[in-house]
DNA sequence: CAAACCTTGACACGATCGTGTTAGGGTTAT
DNA sequence: ATAACCCTAACACGATCGTGTCAAGGTTTG
């Protein structure tokens, strides 16, 4: 078999295999199961673990948040309605100070920095 | 005058003033400043804001949520990213794409890095 | 069969979200 | 001028996210 199980498919996607179940029950990666309900890792689930591995981490995401951007591709009526809220937003540029949004998401981004950092030298 | 003060503008809306701040500073709605520095919530912001409470209630949204799907909107090269892996999730690999549907996401996929590309070169 | 691995469920813990409240200090309006 | 209102910053607090770990029990495999 050239499945891997989640102990196997975590050492080669870099995850943990209690992240590999989370990322399950998030609807991001769904691996088969085996008959008795081992998870079959295939190539296809490895490479998209390991692109999401990626996506996450040159973009700042978080996981709830690809999973919210994939309820709005399936949830036509939630895309439409979201939608149609920011393109309001967007009709008045002129209030639309983008500065404190910036330096909010710059904070944060710096605070994730700065925990990383120090998860590293304890390392 | 006919802009309304934080408290004003809460009474009318059905949101608290802690949340109107809070609302701002996720970058949702951003009321201009009176010269003291006073937000003025004009007819365009509390319809926003009654607009957006109907959102969040009818589909199970959060703030921060529709904070990230602004944040698809506006950073081009983030909505192809997240764009590209949902769509990858939703190809079965034995449903091996067609010619036909390969040149179709390839054009996409060029169309939403052409689009991330100028936005990086405005900036 | 038995060792090694998997499953789900739970407790734990720091970080962020959503929200209220309070403190110290300016602004507006009467 | 002074009461009433606003501003930011901060503490607090339950809920969720992201992650580890442990327990009790089923599966795979040599």
């Amino acid at each position: 078999m050239d499945a891997l199980t989640v102990n196997e498919a975590a050492a080669t996607t870099g995850w943990s295999p209690r992240m590999l179940r989370y990322i399950e029950r998030a609807g991001l990666v769904s691996p088969p199961r085996s008959d008795g309900g081992y998870r079959l890792y295939g190539p296809a689930e490895l490479q998209r673990l390991r692109t999401l591995r990626e996506l996450l981490e040159r973009h700042d995401v978080g996981l709830a948040e690809v999973g919210f951007a994939r309820r709005m591709r399936e949830d036509a009526g939630l895309r439409a309605a979201v939608d149609e809220w920011l393109t309001a937003q967007a009709r008045r540029p002129e209030e639309v100070p983008t500065g404190e949004w910036l330096r909010f998401e710059q904070r944060k981004h710096e605070r994730l920095l700065a925990a990383a950092q120090s998860q590293l030298e304890v390392a």
